[in-house]
Formats: C-alpha cells, sequence, structure tokens
DNA sequence: GTTGAACCTCGACTCCAGTTGAGGTCAAGG
DNA sequence: CCTTGACCTCAACTGGAGTCGAGGTTCAAC
C-alpha cells in the first residue's frame, strides 16, 4: 500500500483515519462513529478535528462483529470492552478472557436451539401445536429471555 | 370456563374474541392486531365490529410464536402461512409441511453457530482476531445472510 | 491557490416487532 | 339508565443498529 491511487498512507503511519479503519474492517464509516457515539471505540482527534484510530481499534472492531454474530446487543459488548485497560492496547489474554465470556454465550443458545430442533421434530410427528399439549407452542423454558413478546404462554384448558 | 369470574364465554363458543385469543395464546390484544395487519392472522367481524376468530387461530398463533423462537422474520412467517387454505381450517399434514420448512431452516442455523463455536474455541487458544489471520474476524460464510450490517469482511494484507 | 476526496456534525430516516395512549363504541349487569 | 370492561381505530412512540443527506471543513496534490 506505497502512496498510489486512490488510498495513500499519509501521516504518521501507526495510527489509522477512519476511512482506513472502514476499509480494512469492512465496517462502514456511519458504523464506525455509530460505535463510537456508544463507547465501543475511541479515537485521538487532529488539529483539524479528524479521528485518529490506534491500530488496535481493528480489533475491538473485530470483536465486535464477532460478538454481533454470537448474537450478543452492542450494548453488553460495549460493558464487555470497557473492562479492557484503556491507556495500554490489550493483551492476548484480555482478548481470549473476553472471547471465553461469549463461549457460554454461545452454548446455551446452541442448546436452547437444538432444544427447539428436537421439539419441532417431535411435533412433525404429532402435527399438534395444540397449546396444552405441545412443548413448542407451550415452552416451558427461557422465559424472561431473549427479546420482546409476551412474557408467558398459558395453557390451553384440557379437552 | 363456565361463565362465572372475570371472562365468561358469550355467543358461540365455537368463535373467539380478540381477548380469549390473547389469553390462550398468551400473545397480547395490540399484538394481534398487529398480526392482523401483517397479514398473519384473519378474523370475521360482528354487527357490532369486533372480530370473531376461528379456534384454529390458536394454532396459527402458536406456530406463529414457535417460528419466531425458530429466528424467521414475521414477513416469511406470512408467507408462509399464505400456503395454507384459506376456506378450510388446516390439517395436520399442513402443519407439517410448515413444521418442516423451519426444520432445515433451523438445522442451517445450529451448523452454523457450531462453526461460530469452533472457531471461537480455536481464537481462546490463539488470542488472534488478527483480520488476515483469524477465521472469526474473517468469515468467508454466510456473507448475504442474517441481518443488518456490512456485507463484506476485507483482509489484512499479510504482515 | 484552487480542486476534489475525505472528513466533520447533526438531524432525520429505515426496518422490525410490537406497545401506548387518546378518543370513541359495544354489551351486559345492577 | 348508567356504569364497567372489553372492544374499536389511528397515530405516535420504543429500541436496536445503523444509514442517508445537508451543509460545512481539512488536507494533500497539482
Amino acid at each position: 500500500m506505497s502512496p498510489k491511487g486512490a488510498n495513500p498512507v499519509p501521516w504518521d503511519h501507526t495510527e489509522l483515519s477512519v476511512g482506513e479503519v472502514a476499509a480494512r474492517s469492512g465496517v462502514s464509516v456511519s458504523a464506525l462513529h455509530f460505535y463510537e457515539r456508544q463507547g465501543l471505540i475511541t479515537s485521538r482527534r487532529t488539529a483539524g478535528n479528524q479521528r485518529r484510530y490506534r491500530r488496535d481499534v481493528l480489533r475491538r472492531v473485530a470483536f465486535v462483529r464477532v460478538s454481533q454474530r454470537v448474537g450478543v446487543p452492542l450494548a453488553r459488548i460495549a460493558e464487555a470492552l470497557s473492562t479492557l485497560p484503556d491507556d495500554r492496547a490489550p493483551s492476548v489474554r484480555d482478548w481470549e478472557r473476553l472471547s471465553r465470556t461469549w463461549r457460554t454465550e454461545l452454548d446455551a443458545r446452541i442448546a436452547q436451539l437444538q432444544r427447539l430442533r428436537d421439539d419441532l421434530t417431535d411435533c412433525i410427528g404429532c402435527g399438534c401445536l395444540s397449546l396444552s399439549r405441545c412443548v413448542l407452542a407451550n415452552p416451558r423454558d427461557e422465559m424472561g429471555e431473549e427479546g420482546p413478546g409476551p412474557r408467558r404462554l398459558l395453557v390451553d384448558e384440557p379437552g
């Protein structure tokens, strides 16, 4: 990436502009602005008020994207990232710790979907979806969890 | 459920009011209105403009809730439901067919999350999240899929 | 010293899956 | 008759994760 074409690397070379971070991370500039507003990443400003990022912002952004794939909302990602040191660049241990948190999360989500799949398999056999007889239609698990919607599923009276 | 307490059953007894459907399905009245606007369920109206539902609306609603747990957006659920007969109540075979569709979907989602988990496990070892070296940060799979966000993740140049 | 790409802020808009509230109607009991 | 609770419509709002555009500035090159 020598200075030719549309995007030569200027100044310091250790710091990155928002456009460079966008190109390298695959995240749009507007999303990076947004992440900054949400406290997921931080930047220094130049004299002319332009953002300059430390190179480890790329890992932060990568971590954000991965976490989103796991299904974690930005607010919790921000929370996790806030446990990273603010001054020094995070170490391998730091990322390891964060990744481990999500593994647990992911295991739970997979287990949940597998239960759902098993129930669904049973119900393909029974074809029921009856509110009283069907595990699927009347789940006892994960009540207050997982997004908006009704907090309870009442049972159909027998008969 | 004889006529006593807060909610006696009026009129026909084979048809259900919106409040009854809400109580039996666990879905709020406002959500049922919303589902109707989205074409997920339908109702007849009384002389006084009140909704009356056929009893099989309970299965439709159950199907909607289950489908949401699978992760299918309402628009696609509506699409699936639109393949049901509009006149007669759907048969066991009908529900079976629909459920089978979601099973495939669910299998794919589970497989995807399992891949993600495996990658994450590897990355806990490597602690990398480097945009070039890490499968996690740079996935080749499921590109145009799964929600909003950037459609590509560029690679970090080597070195 | 001017051009043009890249940058800045701010507010408004999108989509999804609903919820909330205002203002009005319907139906049954006392 | 009047009250009460369930019902009706319609519009506006929520929240999450951004996108889009207007209007203005900075910066590197020519």
